[in-house]
DNA sequence: CGTCCACCACGAGAATCGTCGTCATCGTTG
DNA sequence: CAACGATGACGACGATTCTCGTGGTGGACG
């Protein structure tokens, strides 16, 4: 269970991200100043730390030094002022690894948040990475994986699942489809289309996990299926 | 910066609203009465008015109407008591955006402020999303919700609901609806679209939600219910 | 009242999709 | 060289869903 700590001296603001995060399935801890929070992960790690840079005794910048004084792993994302590029600037530079500038959007944050432990799992080689749910793409190897299984696709079985994980939760139309894998660019009747998917849902899909899905008239989505919102 | 202007007779309540919008980043101007509240917005606009109904000397239906005959545009919340349907029902006629009933929770209205505020921007994913009041539809993601239920859409039911909320609140000429959906460009004396229209209702309206309108001799429209299921 | 317009049940035909069998081509191996 | 396996793509076929015209009915309106 992925857990995040929370760091704002406002009780509001800690109670709005307090719900979000939960309602988003997360464990949810929360601090009133940054040495509560640094307590807090002494007794317990987190995840990822949502941190507020002004905060009345200690800083989020400060709070951030102490951290990466000796923890250099834990993701943190800052609540930045909105006209504070220097915010920013000296954030990142002190080890942070993103942040969202206030007033915030929940959604913007929730998705911020997702992207970060995603990228901490597969940032370590630089490579470019697909995901959805437990299938992975390594675009840079030529790699995909479903879980731990190696998943072997022909180059054309390959350019197909390329483009729709990079739309990934969004309908590709066939269209674009025929034009991006197969430099149809014209109207064309050809059947090769249903066939790749086919090929590519015989190999993926795997008990309950069948994340290729038609949008009837329209075209193909990728969807984790446990993720389905 | 976004700013919210709180226009209540009650200092208790306006400073409560004051420090919560502050916790959340805006920035909070206040005024004490409608009078003094219009004369703020005529000084510097505000993103958002959140608005008490009952107060002495201009209520807040009054200020709304002052408001709308020359400002359509910026949204506006009502504070309006409990048990008020009649205010419900008159403030969103007269052009207000959502209601909280009193006694409201911080986290709830925070989270109805984002909410209009993320309407009137783009949202952070980039996905099209279009709603009308608790019906939302992600364009992109080919997906569409009532509430937390999804309804299932063919591709021709997702195209004629998408012209309509494209245009919600107003009408659409059944003239543009054909050509739109239909591709129809001539006189034609088809009953598709009253076919399809019924097929929406079925699936759409639920219970006393049921925001496809006819306008006899026009076309039809979206617009959300005045009573919330 | 009559007329017009909207609504919707129903059914027939068309469209769409998924899978399979097949063939052509290419690269590798013995 | 021939044989073999992998790959790419076409088209047939069956199952399912969608589309839309028809016709009956009810409501709105003058």
């Amino acid at each position: 269970m992925t857990t995040i700590l929370v760091v704002d001296d406002e009780p509001g603001v800690r109670d709005l991200l307090q719900d979000a995060f939960e309602g988003a399935g997360y464990v949810v801890h929360c601090a009133a100043n940054g040495a509560e929070g640094l307590d807090q992960l002494r007794r317990g790690s987190a995840d990822l730390c949502v941190v507020d840079v002004n905060m009345p005794t200690m800083s989020g910048y400060e709070f951030l030094e102490r951290l990466r004084a000796h923890d250099a792993t834990t993701p943190v994302l800052l609540l930045t002022a909105r006209d504070s590029s220097d915010d920013v600037e000296r954030g990142l530079r002190g080890g942070a690894d993103d942040y969202v500038k206030k007033p915030f959007s929940v959604s913007e944050l929730l998705l911020r948040v997702a992207a970060i432990l995603r990228r901490t799992r597969d940032d370590a080689t630089g490579d470019r990475v697909l995901e959805c749910g437990v299938l992975v793409m390594n675009v840079d190897r030529h790699l995909v994986t479903r879980g731990s299984t190696p998943i072997e696709l022909s180059a054309t079985e390959f350019r197909l699942l390329e483009v729709l994980l990079e739309h990934r939760d969004r309908v590709v139309s066939r269209e674009q489809l025929l034009r991006d894998v197969w430099n149809i660019d014209f109207d064309s009747e050809t059947s090769v289309l249903d066939t790749y998917v086919s090929y590519l849902r015989r190999k993926v899909h795997h008990g309950e996990y069948s994340p290729i899905t038609t949008v009837r008239g329209v075209g193909f989505k990728v969807v984790d299926p446990v993720e389905r919102p």
